[in-house]
DNA sequence: AATGAATGAGTCTTCATTCAT
DNA sequence: TATGAATGAAGACTCATTCAT
């Protein structure tokens, strides 16, 4: 996990930048090269291809992502709390990136399909702790017990997904975390008992 | 939008058709040609350009799309009847045009950026349905009055949206109209007054 | 064998050309293109990729070559005059083509193993003409009986090949068809019967 | 001659077994260096580039050949013996060598023009003890007065040269030095008097 | 309106060579 | 001497678009 080979950070780094300023199909390895300050042929010492780098990207930052969100979801006790947690931290980090928020939510998505189902492997990582949550939210017994957990993570992570995607696409005009109040009500509302 | 020079739809239904088979990356301006049984320059007499197809494609489809849906709500009474029936008829529609699902959910999304930013364009027209759906909802005291219509409508849409590209993932392999009772509770929860 | 598409014949001499001038490696598709008068992407059209032009070519220039001797050759009588003929043609055709002697004997030969192996399939059509001479020699019994066909046939080639080789390597400063009277004898006694 | 530098030998040895095994284009430096053990860079210490590789392989193995072969037909008394224990010589080393066999009949042959010619060069060597045998036999009244020795040469070295890269490209299948008698008896009448 | 041959700009990747250590 | 990480030049091929017919 922890790459201590500076370059392999560089130009992931580097790639993030070129990719949210100049889209995925106007980035080419030259100027990912250049933005790390780093030859061309250099990218190939660390990456397979052009693709390699999108994946190592995307597990990258994703692994990252998921490991602060079950941070930020451990301590606390209810379902209810930990959604909250999640879709807050969930926010937060991509608010805080814009460049991230860029590459994920529009740029990675028109990749080849090949990619993309490399890219579905990784995001697997944050299915399976939005399947625990809900599956700790019904034994709790503050969701119903007839939920149903593919449909309703899907629920919980297309809500979420198309608000930032929404956000992205409006330039991020307004604060995206504020909104979390509101997509919190409505899915504690679409899974909860009451 | 009754466009009668016959070829004009013919070349937007060969693209469906080579877009689903091939992928977004693998469909040059030829291949439709070819499937559409005319040269490719005729392409040019119908289409600015090969993103206008797509552009035309997503247009042209979503039309139907939104017609078809706003049919099926005209006649329901309350909010919940009518979000019953959008989530089911945008289901079955999906469902009963695969090459369509395969092209709007995977490989449409891998267009430009421009390109995605004329389609959320028309995307509009469906999310106003959904706007009105809401309102109407929260009219009838059927939904809070606290919803916040921009954020439920995310919801919404990203909630069946999610649902149809993992059925899309998955090949198909299930039913996917079968989903609608589900998602419908799951969402009607999430906005409603209980 | 008598492809009208002149544009076909026109990058096949250019390629000739250019080969002979630069070396097979300093042959770039763009250089060949520019020599014919034609745009990169036309190759294309009429070559499937960079060594087809050079297997095209072979085909087609050993095609004629072939087809020259052997016409050359009906209508000798004797074993030995046919051998002379062949000798003889074989020098003329590539002392006059002085391009295509640099081609076959130097450049051709540097391509890789695949490719050598496609033009050795080609080759075989000359060492059909060079077996039916040596057999219709011994049957004439102009030539030895105990004459082990193969061994017989690559010293034939082997040593006009050889010949035409260092002639093109002396940067054809003799006049190669001069040769033959030499070599011809010397063939001749390696294979008679005296 | 004697380069005492383990190292020089070890990375011709290198090049020869590399080059065998993945033919010349697929023959990287790195590739040779790991071969040999050495570090990419340390293959500059003793060789000025990559041709520069080839040229010494070919001067080194073509040195020890000639030196061999000339061992061989010193004791010989008459020309027909020296030529008899050329070709068997020649044909042997090849075929208890077959990376170097490979090498030399197939590999080297694709390098560039520049090469060659340096290659041709080392061939000097091998081509004046052909001329001796030559003129020896002349002399004695063994070969024919009127004998062209550039022409016979080249008929020599042809058909040899031709036989190994025949067994070559057949995989080697068959006893090279078994087409010895065949080849000589065939070269013999050539040259000879009879 | 229709054709389809021709165009040519654009890019990923390899690999011989260098040089700081 | 020896290393091997870094360099960066170079080239085959694709495909959207045009235009003469």
């Amino acid at each position: 996990m922890k790459d201590k080979r500076p370059k392999y950070k560089q130009i992931i780094d580097a790639a993030v930048i070129v990719i949210a300023e100049n889209g995925y199909h106007a980035s080419q390895v030259s100027k990912i090269a250049k933005q790390a300050g780093v030859a061309d042929g250099t990218i190939y010492l660390y990456f397979k291809n052009k693709d390699d780098i999108l994946i190592s990207l995307f597990k990258e930052k994703m692994g990252l992502f998921v490991e602060k969100i079950e941070q930020q979801i451990e301590g606390k006790e209810t379902a209810e709390e930990k959604l909250y947690a999640l879709i807050e931290k969930h926010l937060a980090l991509l608010a805080e990136d814009h460049h991230l928020a860029i590459v994920t939510q529009l740029e990675l998505r028109q990749s080849n399909k090949e990619l993309r189902l490399r890219i579905n492997e990784v995001l697997k990582g944050y299915f399976l702790v939005l399947d625990q949550i809900i599956e700790y939210g019904i034994q709790r017994n503050e969701f119903r017990k007839e939920l149903n957990t593919k449909v309703a993570r899907n629920m919980i992570f297309g809500t979420i997904d198309e608000a930032v995607t929404t956000w992205v696409m409006n330039d991020q005009k307004y604060d995206l975390v504020n909104l979390s109040p509101s997509i919190n009500e409505l899915l504690i509302h679409g899974c909860g008992r009451s």
